[in-house]
DNA sequence: CGCGACGTTGATTTGCCTCAACGATTGTGG
DNA sequence: CCACAATCGTTGAGGCAAATCAACGTCGCG
């Protein structure tokens, strides 16, 4: 799927108004590693994954690597902490995969929204979207016991565990490589 | 505060702006105990809550009810989940004081939003906000052990404490009230 | 080859749950 | 005005899911 085809399940854009939106957009590629967001940087952008894969992770008390989000294709993502209040971020956001995004800084989009007003009408309906699957996410938290969590994980989204090594789904789902494996030898 | 202070946040409103605004809005109250949505209701409005205080829950695989959160004075909530998709709610929200909420239908909602597009630009930004303190909560349920969490929880929200019972505090922190009672006589 | 990163396996520990019994408070009907 | 039931919170004994710790296997790569 593409940009285009994405934007237009959101909203209506001619393709003049289409023309306008991507001209803000700038195109950028990481490798695997390396980051989009470093550690204690402000957040300018909100950035769209052509394709590819990242992960969003902090730090806990503890100092230990924490994943709360993996991105990959037609996903919008940002650290909206840093970017609404101008904050160094405490997350990082890293490529696993060689990724290529769009990148949209917070000034380009303010320009965007005054030249293209839709574009408040489709980031609207893109952030309901992705509160509402966060509120499905509490509820599996919630819900599910640890090992539940990762078979319910790993049948709704078999591609991601081809994707990601295992450790980094363990510190998704908030369990031990350890555990993973125990699970896995079971089945 | 008043919901006009509170919009002046987020976008500038004329006074005829303000009063275009409102007059989509319906004055609702609830009574301690009743349901603002039902159970396997289609959610149909976004709700502000002028005066009260509200609890979003739904039940666990094994019949428990699960609060997944609390809502209070100036607060807009829903569930995005039935309100989007238009389908039966699986979470219930419930007044737990006496209510007063601004009642906005998804009709009145695209209508407003048609006359007024500024509504658009507020609604985007509230949802950043509540993505944002979504995050913020998933760092805490990921990074302090279900004691640190109370006790960050009270702190910060000192007021909630006396607002709501313990066993419902117990439910949203995702422990027994037998545990919370536990911590409680160790301070 | 040998090193480092990732995964596995088993023994032990622990944070929190479950269950059960017992106060304290409040509202209700006789 | 008192008995009572219902609701909420407390306390303690025992149990379990998952963590921790430690050792070992395996694979890719400089």
């Amino acid at each position: 799927m593409s940009l285009k085809e994405y934007v237009q399940r959101y909203i209506n854009l001619s393709e003049e108004e289409y023309a306008v939106f991507i001209s803000y957009l700038e195109t950028k590629s990481f490798a695997p590693g390396t980051r989009l967001l470093a550690y204690e940087e402000r957040c300018q952008s909100r950035f769209y994954i052509k394709k590819g894969c990242v992960r969003i992770y902090g730090y806990t008390e503890k100092g230990k690597e924490q994943i709360y989000h993996f991105g990959i294709d037609n996903w919008w993502i940002s650290n909206y902490e840093s970017l609404l209040n101008d904050t160094p971020s405490h997350l990082v956001i890293e490529a696993i995969e060689p990724t290529e995004v769009y990148c949209l800084t917070s000034d380009k989009f303010e320009q965007l929204c005054q030249q293209l007003p839709k574009t408040e009408r489709l980031f609207r309906r893109i952030m309901e979207r992705a509160y509402m699957a966060f509120q499905k996410r509490l509820e599996f938290l919630f819900s599910l016991s640890s090992e539940e969590q990762y078979r319910h994980f790993i049948e709704v989204n078999a591609a991601f565990t081809q994707r990601v090594p295992q450790y980094m789904l363990a510190s998704y789902l908030g369990v031990t490589p350890e555990f993973i494996s125990k699970i896995r030898s079971k089945m």
